[in-house]
DNA sequence: CGTTTTTGACCAGCGC
DNA sequence: GCGCTGGTCAAAAACG
């Protein structure tokens, strides 16, 4: 990786190696060290850049239909990201080409603005859709046998998702919420398996996978989906508080296991900061341009951005 | 000892 | 209807 790109990201750059023009979301011009022409947020008619951010995501800031509206606009301008508008729900629908990525990310609620996901989580996510082996009557049954007498397949909706590709030789970066695993799957036509993760708060429905690109191996994948509705919590191993300490952070070594400070702050609930509401820009000006990830509507897509990416990077 | 990870089994959705 | 695959459960093991 050409030496020039490295100085460009900050030391704890947990990204570095990534070509920052690989991430059309970030727009750079608080920076000014755009490193190429990079065709930032403006670009996409009706989306803001600096009202995207993963964080905004997961709080649901954003709603999903500039979301959705964005990646649909946005492939003319980047040769990474291609537009995918997976408006209807089969998962299968790109097998032959997507299937080792699993399954495109699914349809946008048609009401996003939210609802949706609170429900699902504040029923403890589990009631979701969590097939009921229904052992013989269990208490906590109801949430299963609720489930078994559901006659009716009422599709599960599904958390509109988003990916991350993110180059690091960890599988599963800290970001600041805490996680536990649920299962491990192999990925069909990859040697990596996939994890999936369950934020551990108790009202909290965040789930993510996070699987490695058998494309290009530096790179991880982590997709997430639903929003945090809480705030960061101060037992994470290791001290929140601490991850979130500027100082500590800036003179972190180690960054390469964690999402960059202004990444990490914007988990925190953006209401505290901007009464006003205009929080997005405020938090947005702090996002350093090394903060790079890129955020993918569809997950069946991924593999071509790896390729693409990998392409970049490639004199 | 409480929490997290591992892992095999199970279930739902989808294509054929 | 069958088989495949992704996603989830849950018991046991591992960990701190």
């Amino acid at each position: 990786m050409s030496s020039n790109e490295k100085n460009d990201l900050h030391l704890y750059d947990p990204f570095q190696g990534f070509n920052r023009s690989t991430f059309p979301f970030f727009d750079d011009n608080n920076q000014g060290a755009a490193a190429a022409p990079i065709p930032t947020l403006k670009d996409f008619q009706g989306f803001d850049p600096s009202y995207m951010s993963f964080t905004d995501y997961l709080h649901g800031s954003v709603d999903y239909n500039s979301l959705s509206r964005a990646f649909d606009m946005s492939c003319s301008s980047s040769d990474v990201v291609s537009p995918i508008h997976d408006s209807s729900n089969s998962k299968k629908t790109g097998t032959a080409d997507n299937n080792s990525a699993g399954n495109n990310i699914s349809e946008n609620p048609s009401s996003p603005n939210s609802s949706v996901s609170n429900e699902e989580a504040a029923d403890e996510d589990s009631s979701k859709s969590k097939k009921d082996k229904q052992p013989e009557g269990a208490e906590d049954g109801d949430d299963k046998s609720k489930k078994l007498n559901k006659p009716k397949k009422e599709k599960r909706k599904r958390e509109p998702r988003i990916a991350f590709l993110t180059k690091s030789e960890i599988d599963h970066l800290e970001d600041g919420y805490r996680w536990r695993k649920y299962g491990q799957k192999a990925v069909k036509n990859s040697p990596y398996p996939r994890s999936y993760y369950r934020c551990t708060s108790q009202k909290c429905g965040v789930k993510k996978r996070v699987e490695r690109s058998f494309q290009d191996p530096s790179v991880v994948i982590t997709t997430y989906e639903g929003r945090h509705n809480h705030y960061i919590p101060v037992t994470l191993r290791g001290n929140a508080a601490g991850m979130l300490s500027p100082s500590i952070l800036a003179s972190s070594a180690s960054m390469d296991r964690r999402f960059p400070l202004e990444f990490l702050s914007h988990f925190l609930p953006s209401t505290s900061n901007n009464p006003t509401g205009d929080t997005n820009s405020i938090h947005y000006q702090s996002l350093a341009p090394h903060q790079q990830q890129l955020q993918v509507p569809d997950y069946g897509l991924l593999q071509d951005l790896v390729s693409s990416f990998k392409r970049r990077q490639s004199p």
